[in-house]
DNA sequence: CCTCTATCCCAAATTCCGCTTATGATTCCG
DNA sequence: CGGAATCATAAGCGGAATTTGGGATAGAGG
């Protein structure tokens, strides 16, 4: 197998057309050039080049050779070049798992400022919820995922795995309007505990179930949804209240509810999860940094 | 610039599934492997592999580079499949430039062996005379030449050819049939100074000047041709005799002249001329050595 | 559940390759 | 016939790449 560092010497020596001038053009010095197109003749077998007195002449052998080295350092380059592009984040592909309400918020707002600054990079949107969005990411199905954990429930992440806290994102107390808790600024865990409620999905629900019991009391879950359009409407019509996070309200709210924060605040952690070794790639790394930018101007939501 | 030898390896990787079998395919330890894998992700800028506990998986950039190894490969491996075949005898142009007599004996039968063992090779032919012919090979407008020299003139040949001597070719003297001297076995120099004499190309008639001077007459030259054909027909004719070298007769004689044998002998020198680079050229060697078998089996002719 | 095997990484040492420096020979040009 | 430029060669050295040795981890099988 050829060098390729011969080949671009030797194609240098026929563009520059001696020895000493290819030196000059890449650097080396003259000795250089003759020790490289020595052993590249040698590994072909044939000479390259004959002289008459000082002028330099491709041999039969040499002028193949030089129409093929052409043609390797063409597509040298333009691998580099490709390689170029993905690290210098003019391309490259990422995809992300996310959480629905995490998909209607945290997204949009990262990919629009990716797609400003670097327009070559294209992001594939997967939609998961938490726990399986996880082993999706494993699985390298997707490259990040964004996920959310409570507090409470001790999860496990593989070892493999990297996570990056992006915000606390706060529950909310979803009611009526006329609801007479309404009337406070906040409300505690325990003023709630004879209310009749509307659940979500499995991991917001085992948590509440969670909260309610260290207060102390076991909550009377009147309906189960995981949609949150469908909790709100429920929680409209007066049939019972919910827990909210503020991601899901910054996009969504029914005009006919209001919330109140609980005190002392609940909230989730909304974390990006990401194989250990993809931070170390240019355009996972990007979209990283643009999802903790979004995320940090959302603190406290 | 990548190494090629990098390429190789990420390919063998690639294609064998983990470092160890690419170590075990490229005859590697698997360190080895290793740290050029380092070294090429050092070089691009970015990971190439990422693992799963033990499974490997080629990242974004990784796929692009294995597809690019792929053709760096093919073009490299295509370059060398090309030079293996100018090296082995089984492709390869070669130019050679020699005199009328040669063109038309030694030069046939060497292309027929050639044609035989070798059809790969291509032969150009041009036809040249001796002091020209050499000027060609000098300024690479082929790459043999064969010529003659006299051993009377001395004739100096450029310091970067180098002459291989193929045969002795013996004048013979020409006299139509019937001619009083063709009673002899052989003749004399001398016995001729009273004849007229048809003269050939200028080398030869200037070694021919040369040798009656030496023998102390100037011949009485009636008419002078190149044309060998013209020299026997006027011979043929009665209108002189000449000198004709044994090359020659071999492949044209009138059948209305006679031949008879110099005593002492004269000769003139067939060699063939190559640049001294050129002879580790494989495929001109290849027909110096046909050209040298050939004119062995002419010895004494 | 444990062991065994295969894989990979890391660090150190050695070998080897390639570049440079220095020098001499040759050619071409003024 | 110098002078400039080119190439070849040899010696020396620095760095790179490989090997060696050791350890950690993951998956397979008993």
């Amino acid at each position: 197998m050829f060098d390729s560092r011969h080949i671009k010497t030797f194609h240098a020596v026929v563009t520059a057309g001696s020895y000493s001038a290819a030196a000059r053009v890449l650097g080396y010095t003259q000795p250089a050039i003759t020790q490289q197109m020595k052993a590249l003749e040698r590994s072909v077998g044939t000479p390259l080049f004959t002289r008459v007195g000082r002028r330099m002449r491709l041999t039969e052998a040499g002028e193949a050779l030089s129409r093929h080295a052409e043609t390797i350092l063409d597509t040298l380059t333009a691998a580099q070049q490709q390689m170029s592009s993905l690290t210098r984040l003019r391309a490259g592909r990422v995809r992300v798992c996310a959480f629905p309400s995490a998909s209607a918020t945290l997204i949009p707002e990262a990919l629009a400022r990716l797609a400003a600054d670097h327009p070559g990079i294209r992001v594939e949107l997967l939609e998961g919820e938490p726990p399986d969005s996880i082993r999706r990411l494993v699985r390298g199905e997707c490259d990040i995922t964004l996920a959310f954990t409570y507090p409470g429930l001790h999860e496990q992440v593989p070892e493999e795995l990297v996570e990056i806290p992006l915000m606390e994102d706060q529950l909310t107390v979803l009611m009526p309007i006329g609801h007479p808790l309404a009337r406070r600024r906040a409300v505690q865990l325990a003023d709630l505990s004879e209310e009749r409620w509307i659940a979500g999905c499995l991991r917001c629900r085992t948590n509440f179930l969670h909260e309610c019991a260290e207060v102390g009391f076991a909550p009377d879950i009147a309906f189960t949804t995981d949609d949150n359009l469908v909790v709100q409407s429920l929680v409209a019509e007066g049939l019972g209240i919910a827990m909210m996070p503020g991601l899901v309200l910054s996009f969504m709210r029914h005009d006919r509810i209001t919330g109140r924060a609980l005190d002392p605040a609940s909230r989730r952690q909304v974390s990006a999860y990401v194989l250990r070794d993809h931070l170390r790639i240019p355009a996972t790394a990007l979209v990283l940094d643009e999802l903790k930018a979004v995320a940090a101007r959302r603190v406290g939501c």
